[in-house]
DNA sequence: CGAATTACTGAGGTTACCTCAACGTGAGGC
DNA sequence: GCCTCACGTTGAGGTAACCTCAGTAATTCG
């Protein structure tokens, strides 16, 4: 009967550990959750007019503009003219934005890396397994 | 080598979709997050101080204060004094407030229940002992 | 041509916190 | 009984990361 109560509060404790690592890995790079999301979502997307972009990153075009004018200021990433449509802006991962967002993600992956390293093989391909279906299913 | 990145993907994947549930099933009571966490450390501890209650969230007491006083107007909780130190405000769930809070947390409960449901009791079984293993160790 | 679209800008608002300083009251040490 | 410290409250002001609304300029499309 309590089953799934604890399920849900271990998830979330260990949702908690988690995070602050992987926030303490992030710290030194000093991006907002948007920031961080942004370049992640140009890295796999490559240019994004910054109407989609927004999309992507669920917030207002209004901001995607603040997002995108701090991320340039920083030369993470850099606006321009979209060939097709010029009154469209395309947003790019600058080469020192792409080199960042590797750093990044490799901090966060060491982050959790460590967590998980408490597991043995086993563990972990159950974790996985579970997960999957959870993501998938539902 | 890419084990532990789809690892923590998945599970900030799931953890994405229980907190969707979760916030859906918790809106109808309109509480900022330390309010639904006051109301439960309030049920789970008893009695406190506003100053330890402050502790607990992880707030700054200028802060409890007032998430005490939104509390206390809508009769969810109340202010006593606490009877060996009359500088001290103890907070206290009201009848009403441990009845809302109960409310509260079947439907935290059955928003995470829907989604473990996609799991048979095996599955169940190996998630709890791999995330109480990521809990305490690590 | 006129209407719609794209992005930029400014102004102002919101939430959920924060710090700092001051105040009234009460507790405890000596 | 004093002095200092602790407890909660209050006010003022600040912050991050968003939001809406309104208006502008450039451009595209029917």
């Amino acid at each position: 009967m309590h089953e799934e109560e604890s399920l849900s509060e271990a998830f979330w404790a260990v949702a908690r550990r988690l995070r602050n690592r992987t926030k303490v890995a992030l710290e030194p790079w000093d991006l907002s959750p948007s920031q961080g999301r942004a370049m992640n979502v140009l890295a796999h997307h490559g240019d994004l007019r910054l109407s989609s972009l927004a999309e992507h990153l669920r917030i207002a075009p209004r901001s995607a503009t603040e997002v995108v004018d701090d991320l340039q200021q920083r030369g993470l990433v850099e606006r321009r003219p979209d060939p097709v449509d010029r009154r469209a802006v395309l947003v790019t991962l600058t080469p020192h934005g792409t080199t960042v967002n590797t750093e990044i993600q490799a901090a966060r992956q060491a982050a959790s890396a460590r967590l998980f390293a408490a597991l043995d093989p086993a563990d972990r391909q159950d974790l996985a397994r579970v997960l999957e279906k959870l993501r998938d299913e539902g």
